[in-house]
DNA sequence: CTACTGTTTTGGAGCGGTCCAAAATCTAGC
DNA sequence: GCTAGATTTTGGACCGCTCCAAAACAGTAG
């Protein structure tokens, strides 16, 4: 079908309409600036050949591109591909505002997360700016991009990357709600299940030992740190605390996924005659809000923070303030997971 | 800190050694071809300046660059993500090997899927074969890529791409498990919703049918159609099974989402005194496998299918027929949401 | 009609590589 | 020691576009 001919190119169409390369390009870049007869002519030719500017090209022409590159930490996590979808979908919008054509998604792969390699070829491609979602460890490369470079981190804290400007939901005060959520449900024995050696793991670990210091709980502080957030991990740990002697009767997980597992290991300790345990996750994932789960979460206003994100890539100049964050107001969802009262009191 | 200074190029290396650009590029390309002495010296330079050759030029300059483009149609579908971490796992194995760099994923957006600008931007990135996961309606435009460009598409069926090579599981077959499960188990009254207007969908509207004929069940086939595969429509989807008189004991559905969204309404079902009902779901996600969903679900072989499409993708030479289509044997997982016997036989 | 602004259009030099034919160097062989 | 043949290096054109300084083309004024 499609005669897999050579693509026409900048060349063709000046031949085509009589015109130079340049004016061709002229077109494309800056409309506004050639005669309405010529433009006129020109994009004809270049509707009659298919002509489109290749955009590998352009990028190389150019010190930088006319494209957003988004790095994604985990294609597994739906956090990610909410964030994502909010996004490309805010960056469409304005593309007809005219300088926006198209997303890369740079990947992951769910272990090692993106590497040195996919970062440095996101680098070759010169985007006007980079959109990076969640952490990624080998992202500090991103560095030896032009200053002019917009880089933004959504939904997570940017770690060695001291250009970037971060858009995420306040978790300290995240885990705050869901202190408090419980505590108004008559608990004091709150454990906390950390899954993440990242800075957020630790804002949301520290989150949850300010509130039960301040909620004068000091002595039911309990943390219990994994490797993962496998579901597998999580029942372990979950079950482990179970059985201790000081059993919390809530348990604060890292993320929905943690609190999935840890879900498990509740309802096994119920069914054998065990005494209700709230479960909370962190995230407000779809997963949460499964009826077969239904999951107390804390939401992060996914919408808000890529819409935020979206307008810090696309925003011509960048505040040169170091560590620029915008920090959003999470919200606690409430689900059956957690939402009943404690018998017996405190 | 990283002094944000242009990166060096092919020319740097060069004047650094003491050779010509086409050397460096040489060293680069064809390591075999020059003397060890200038490679060494080459390399060392490079080292020194911290070269690294912009893979952007590359791919320009060549008619097909050194990598491996992936597609992804939904960011969503845990599949899809399972799917693209194996392949690309299976090709960092084989990158020592050397003509492998780094994937690159160009998005989607859940709704919309991937589009046609995108699908161009990375026919101007030349790639040496492109991935295509799940079913992307504008991946036709990939037709204009050079014939010696490999197309493979996993986990779905290759529609509007003649030239493309396709790996995935026999849906027929793995519905036929479901439906063959489910009478062993004593329904007779099952039902298929189908949540795809894709030849997937199809395949496994067919497959039941098939299936339920062979069975001598011609006269309890029933199929639901809706739109989507959210879990709001399934769930209704399902409730109106259920509450007709022709209500089956067994709901089949399209995958594990709509399996989720049906259960809700089972466990209605049930919990409002109506009997047991056995659901199934499809492609055996990590959701099927959450204790407290436990879905019974087939399974694509999904590392074969990724290994399957990875050595495709590598591959130096395409076989040039038509159609060519690498059909992988799927798998029945039972779980509870059918292991049970339909009291009252058939 | 010429001089003098202001606006369009254009040719050519890159961007950072690859690739190929020609040049340089190395090996033998006589 | 000189030449043919094989092997290694090299210069330059090119991939498709942008960018910039110079050229061409108005339009207005003197």
């Amino acid at each position: 079908m499609s005669t897999s001919v050579r693509r026409p190119t900048i060349r063709d169409v000046a031949a085509k309409a009589g015109v130079s390369k340049s004016l061709v390009s002229l077109v494309y870049s800056s409309p506004q600036e050639v005669s309405a007869v010529r433009k006129e002519r020109v994009l004809e030719a270049a509707a009659e050949l298919g002509f489109s500017p290749n955009f590998l090209a352009r990028s190389l022409a150019t010190s930088s591109g006319t494209f957003v590159a988004i790095l994604v930490a985990d294609l597994h996590n739906p956090l990610f591909a909410a964030i994502v979808d909010h996004v490309r979908a805010k960056l469409e919008d304005r593309g007809e505002y005219g300088f926006m054509t198209s997303a890369m998604i740079a990947n992951p792969d769910g272990t090692e997360s993106v590497d040195s390699r996919t970062v440095s070829a996101i680098i070759d491609l010169r985007p006007k700016s980079v959109l990076v979602v969640g952490t990624i460890p080998s992202a500090e490369g991103l560095d030896a991009l032009p200053k002019k470079t917009n880089i933004v981190v959504a939904g997570a804290v940017a770690e060695n990357l001291p250009r970037a400007i971060t858009v995420r939901s306040d978790d300290v005060k995240g885990i705050g709600l869901v202190v408090k959520h419980l505590i108004d449900k008559g608990h004091t024995k709150i454990a906390y299940i950390n899954a993440s050696p990242l800075e957020i793991g630790k804002m949301r670990s520290q989150g949850y030992s300010d509130a039960m210091a301040k909620a004068g709980l000091k002595s039911h502080i309990q943390i219990v740190n994994q490797d993962d957030d496998s579901e597998r991990e999580s029942y372990l740990s979950a079950k482990n605390l179970l059985q201790s002697k000081s059993a919390p009767t809530a348990i604060i997980c890292y993320n929905d996924l943690v609190a999935i597992g840890a879900q498990e290991a509740v309802n096994e300790h119920m069914a054998s005659g065990g005494g209700k345990v709230a479960i909370t996750g962190y995230d407000n994932t779809y997963l949460a809000a499964l009826k077969q789960i239904s999951l107390t979460s804390i939401d992060h206003g996914t919408r808000e923070i890529a819409e935020k994100a979206a307008e810090l890539l696309i925003a011509e100049k960048h505040s040169t303030k170091k560590d620029e964050v915008h920090l959003l107001e999470p919200t606690l969802v409430i689900r059956d997971s957690s939402n009943f009262t404690l018998k017996g009191g405190k």
